[in-house]
DNA sequence: GATTACGTTTCATAATGTGAAACATGAACG
DNA sequence: CGTTCATGTTTCACATTATGAAACGTAATC
């Protein structure tokens, strides 16, 4: 086989010679012709095979004649990072931001972290204001709680494992009880509440944008000084979410 | 890892469980994540996500997160069946048919052999006819002999010795040199002709039909008894594989 | 400057993937 | 209908690869 672009790990290298084998071709190929054109002996064709198979990357046809599978076809639109997110969210969160007048962030799940990926403030001098392209853990955010509710109680549980699930203030969920007990409640209800649970003295309500498969694809969130947070905002954060869904081709 | 649903190929497993840990997040993801998600060492999920990157299949963004590669949204694409050529093939089939009196075929290349996958007959007694399903080797049919011009010559070198042109009738090509000298010569016409090299006093006109890619998809040909052929068909034959790549998208 | 965390590389070795050979199945042929 | 052939599938000894512990590199944090 082509030695001269081998990566790693020799069997990633036969397998994606054999998807590309059968990408060439239009309709079923036969082992013996995938084999053939990767160079490699039919059984070890046959046994890469057999396991792209199972896990759907490869099908075969009535006959027995082997095509690229459905599962490329479940990978690739994940890949579409499709419209962009912060586009299609900006006007609503301005629409929200004026109706508070408090500073609305859109964030995006980034393994155990929420990321800020846009922003826009009120014209005051006092507000809350995270920088663009920083982190803080799930457990500490408003979003970050809805999306574990999104993952479920199991996910949850390896994510405190995993993190230990850090105190930032006296009011960060330190116990995966309570976690879990706030998540079920904030999901049930649509949205969530950061009690100055990131950072004192600030407050945030937050709901989740969903796109056309119904997924949560970002958190959408007002955040305020305690003293200044109306939990009569929460319908107003909901609409937003909601209005940014549609947009997105989520229908309820 | 999940060891109650392993296939043959335990990397081909890891691999499966890394892309779709990848396709569950929205934006980048970390290795340790990646690791942790899939229960792998860090070192052998670097090494997998290496080989992985290297052929499209996972990429990095500038941080260094994870995230799946473009090269499956090109398989996905070659996933798709998308419109079904033979539908969209049918009406210029016809009115070839009709122009020339004779047996129209499609045929898709199916690794060595062309397929017979469409067929309209005129309306007399003794007329060219194929079952549709069978099969023919690529070096014995008009378009097959296109398609291996789409190939180039190492890979019809190497279908030579692969199948070591068997002879149908006297006048099938046996000799590699004589088998790409025409080869040659229709790729540069933009037609080919079977005389009598498939089956005994049987000829044909064929032509590729193409994508919107390009890429050759299908072929098109009159068969007709070798006494009624007529070398007037040949801009006809290409007239209607226009179209039909028109239809399919294909822009000259 | 020290510490920490994550990513990357090294290397001895255990485990996996390999391929030759055997077997199974179906089609083709006489 | 029996034989032959071709392709696909399975087995198994073993060579080679992939693994993971440990070390190293780098950048961020304190």
């Amino acid at each position: 086989m082509n030695e001269d672009k081998s990566s790693p790990i020799q069997v990633i290298d036969r397998m994606a010679a054999l998807l590309d084998a059968l990408a060439e071709q239009d309709g079923g190929t036969s082992l013996k012709f995938l084999a053939a054109d990767t160079g490699l002996h039919p059984s070890t064709a046959f046994r890469i095979l057999a396991s792209l198979i199972q896990h759907g990357f490869v099908a075969r046809d009535e006959t027995g004649l082997y095509l690229l599978g459905p599962h490329l076809l479940q990978l690739a639109a994940k890949v579409r990072v499709g419209l962009d997110v912060r586009a299609v969210a900006r006007p609503e969160m301005e629409w929200l931001r004026d109706q508070v007048g408090e500073t609305v962030n859109l964030t995006v799940r980034q393994g155990d972290e929420m990321v800020y990926v846009e922003r826009v403030t009120p014209n005051r001098m006092m507000r809350v204001e995270q920088l663009i392209g920083s982190r803080a853990p799930l457990h500490v955010t408003a979003v970050g709680k809805l999306m574990l509710g999104e993952a479920g109680a199991a996910a949850t549980r390896d994510y405190a494992k995993r993190t230990r699930l850090p105190a930032y203030t006296a009011n960060t969920h330190h116990d995966i009880k309570a976690l879990l007990e706030d998540i079920g409640a904030s999901t049930a209800r649509g949205y969530a509440l950061d009690d100055e649970e990131a950072e004192l003295g600030v407050g945030c309500i937050g709901a989740l944008v969903r796109d056309a498969s119904g997924a949560a694809v970002a958190g959408l969130s007002v955040s305020a000084p305690m003293e200044r947070r109306q939990m009569e905002w929460v319908t107003l954060v909901q609409e937003a979410a909601r209005r940014i869904s549609g947009r997105l081709g989520f229908a309820e």
